[in-house]
DNA sequence: CTGAAAGCGCTTACAG
DNA sequence: CTGAAAGCGCTTACAG
C-alpha cells in the first residue's frame, strides 16, 4: 500500500506509520483530515453535525468518508481542546456531605445517570458537612472550570451559596434547601406529618423526636412537620423530648440516651433518619426496652437496611434517585439560560414492625 | 488612576475595565502580563516555579510583582489549556461497583484524600459490577484523557484489564485483585482464617459459609482462608454448606435460606461481608433462631453498623481508607515511570456478641 | 533576565 | 461545498 508523505506520518514517535499496540496517541481531527486529503475544519464541521445555518457541513460523500474513518480510527475529541475553544466544560461538580451515607450515594447515582444522558461529565467530592471543606472543594470545582454545581450539602448558616450566586455560576441544591436558591427536595414536612399521623392513629401520645442537626433543612422540616401535626391533635411535645443530634448511629444513640433518661420514657420515637433510628434502637435495647413491643421507633429515608433489621424499621421512603436526576434536569435548564423552579418530591410512609406496639 | 490601552481593556465584555460583580471571566496569564508590562512567558515561568536548568525564572523583583498580582487577582490556571499543552491531565478515574456500598465509599474517601495531597483530580463512577458498564465507563474515562485509572471493581472473568494493560495506560487495582496486575488489597485469606480460628476456639464444628460472588477475589479469598483453616483442623466443610451469594442483604438472606433448610442446621455461619451477614441474621430470626444464642454469625469489613446492631456483629476490620490512599500512592509511582509492587494490608478480627454462643 | 514564537487540538466566522 | 485563518490559555525550547 502506497503511503502519502503526510503530517500524520511525520510524527517522530510513530515509527513505520502503522498503529501498533502500546501507547498510541489518540486520533485527532488533523490526522483524519490528512488521511483524507481534507482540511481539518471540514472534518470538524461534519463530526459536529450542524453548521448553524441550514446548510450542510459537506457533500454527503465527503461526510460519509469522514464519518467512516473517524469511526474506524475510534476518534474521540480531546475534551481539553474543545473546552478551551468553546469556553464550556460540560462538567458539573457535585458536593455531598459524605458518600458513605447511602442516601447521598443514591442521589449521586441519579445524578450520574442523568448527566450521562445529557452528555455531561460529573465529579463528586465529600465535604463532611464542614464549612471550610465546602469552601475549599467549591473553589476546587471552580478551578476545574465546571459549568455548574450541584450542592447536596447546603446549610443555612454559611454565606457560600450567596457568594456563588453573586458570581452568577449556575447551581442547584438537592436534598436540602437553603433560602430561595433553586432546590429539589423531598417534601420533608409532609414526611414528618405522615409519621405523626401514623403514631397518632396508634394512640401514641407520649412521643419524642431525634431531630438531627439544625443546619440541615431535611432535619428541621421533618421535625417541624411531625410536631406541627401533634400540635394540631392538641398535643404539645415538650422541648426536652425534641433532641438535636448528628445523622449517624452514634448520634442517634446519644440522643436516645438523653430521651430515655427522662422521668417518663416516651412510648414512641421519631428519628429523622434511619441511622439515627438504628442507634436509638440499640440504646433502647440497652435500657431493656424491646423495639416494636415496649417502644415504637420510626426512621426516615427507607434505607435498604430498614426492612432487613431484626425488627424491620418503619421509615419514610424518599425518591433519592429521582432527586439526583431532577437536580441535573434543573441545572441543565439553568445552563441553557432558562429559569428553574424549585421542586418538592412526595415521600411515602412504609410501616413495619418497629412502630407497631401490641 | 491612569489606564493603559492594554489588551486587557480591549475585551468587549468588560465595560469600563473594572471588575464588577457578576460573571467575571477568570484571570489569565496574559492579563497579568499586560498589567505588568511583561511577556506572558515570563509570567508563566515565574508562576510555575522551576526553569528546568538551575537558572531563575525572573529577577526576584519581577517575580515578586508577578506573584503578588496573581494572588490579588486570584489567578488560577486554566486546566484545559495546561492539559492541552502538557499532554497531561492530572486526572485519575476511579471505577467502583457502587458507591452506596460504604466499603467502596470509604475507599473512595481515601483516594480523594491522597489525590488532593498529590495535586491530582479524581472522578468516580459506578459500574454495578456489570461488565458492559465497566467497559463503557472505562472508555468514558479514557475519553476524558485520564492519566491513570483505579479499579475497585476488578473481576477475573473479563479481559478488560488485559486490554487496558496492552494500551500501556497506568492503572492499579484496589480491594480486589485480578491476575498479576498491581493491586492493593486486604489480606483476605488471613481474614477468613481469623474467623475460622475464632470459631474453632469456641468449638463450632458444624459451620457454613455465605461465600459471595465467585468473580470477586475478596469473596473467594475470604472463603478459601476460612475453609483452609478448618481443613487444617481436620474438618472438611461440605460443599452444600458453602453457598455463593450476592454481596447485599437480600443475597445473604437467600443464601442463609438454603443453608438453614438443610437437615443439620449449622451452628455458625461466616458471611464474607457485613450486609450478607445482616441478611443471614434476618433469615435466622425467621427460622426462630436467636443470633448469638442459637446460632453464631460473623461478617467482614466491620461496617459502622456492625457494633450498632441489636446483636452487635462480629466482623473483620479492613483498612479501607488506607487502601484508597495506598492505591493513589501506587498509581503515582506508576505515573512517574516507576514500577509498583502489589500490597497486602492486614485485617483484624473484632469479636462481638453475634458469634459468642453460651 | 526577558521576549518571541510555536504549538497542543479544537471551533467558528469568513471567504471563495 | 471546502479551505484558510484566528484564537481559546497555556508551556517550552530557543534567542538575545
Amino acid at each position: 500500500m502506497g503511503r502519502l508523505p503526510s503530517r500524520f506520518e511525520a510524527r517522530p514517535c510513530e515509527k513505520g506509520g502503522d498503529v501498533v499496540a502500546g501507547k498510541a496517541r489518540p486520533t485527532t481531527l488533523q490526522s483524519i483530515a490528512d488521511r483524507l486529503g481534507l482540511h481539518v475544519s471540514t472534518v470538524s464541521r461534519v463530526l459536529n453535525g450542524s453548521t448553524g445555518d441550514g446548510g450542510r457541513a459537506a457533500s454527503s460523500r465527503t461526510a460519509q468518508r469522514i464519518r467512516e474513518l473517524a469511526h474506524d480510527l475510534g476518534y474521540r475529541p480531546n475534551p481539553y481542546a474543545t473546552s478551551l475553544r468553546t469556553q464550556r466544560s460540560n462538567l458539573i461538580g457535585v458536593l455531598v456531605p459524605r458518600l458513605s451515607d447511602p442516601v447521598l450515594a443514591f442521589i449521586y447515582e441519579g445524578v450520574e445517570d442523568a448527566a450521562t444522558d445529557h452528555g455531561l461529565s460529573t465529579f463528586v467530592t465529600n465535604t463532611q458537612d464542614d464549612a471550610r471543606i465546602q469552601e475549599a472543594r467549591t473553589n476546587m470545582a471552580l478551578d476545574r472550570r465546571v459549568d455548574g454545581l450541584i450542592f447536596a450539602d447546603g446549610r443555612e448558616d454559611t454565606g457560600l451559596l450567596d457568594r456563588i450566586s453573586a458570581q452568577e455560576i449556575p447551581f442547584v441544591l438537592v436534598n436540602r434547601h437553603v433560602g430561595d436558591h433553586p432546590a429539589i427536595t423531598c417534601d420533608n414536612r409532609l414526611g414528618g406529618r405522615l409519621v405523626a399521623e401514623h403514631f397518632l392513629e396508634r394512640g401514641y401520645e407520649n412521643v419524642a423526636v431525634i431531630a438531627g442537626p439544625s443546619y440541615a433543612s431535611t432535619a428541621v422540616d421533618r421535625t417541624a412537620g411531625f410536631t406541627a401535626r401533634y400540635e394540631e391533635a392538641g398535643i404539645t411535645i415538650p422541648e426536652s423530648m425534641v433532641v438535636e443530634s448528628a445523622f449517624d448511629t452514634a448520634g442517634g444513640r446519644r440522643a436516645a440516651e438523653r430521651i430515655l433518661r427522662g422521668r417518663t420514657a416516651p412510648i414512641a420515637i421519631f428519628a429523622v433518619n434511619d441511622f439515627a433510628a438504628i442507634g436509638a434502637a440499640g440504646c433502647a435495647r440497652d435500657h431493656g426496652l424491646m423495639v416494636g413491643t415496649d417502644i415504637a421507633i420510626a426512621g426516615f429515608n427507607d434505607t435498604p437496611l430498614a426492612p432487613e433489621l431484626p425488627v424491620p424499621l418503619t421509615s419514610v421512603r424518599t425518591p433519592v434517585h429521582e432527586m439526583g436526576r431532577g437536580a441535573v434536569e434543573m441545572l441543565v435548564r439553568l445552563l441553557a439560560g432558562n429559569t428553574a423552579e424549585s421542586r418538592l418530591l412526595p415521600p411515602a410512609l412504609v410501616i413495619r414492625e418497629s412502630s407497631l406496639l401490641d
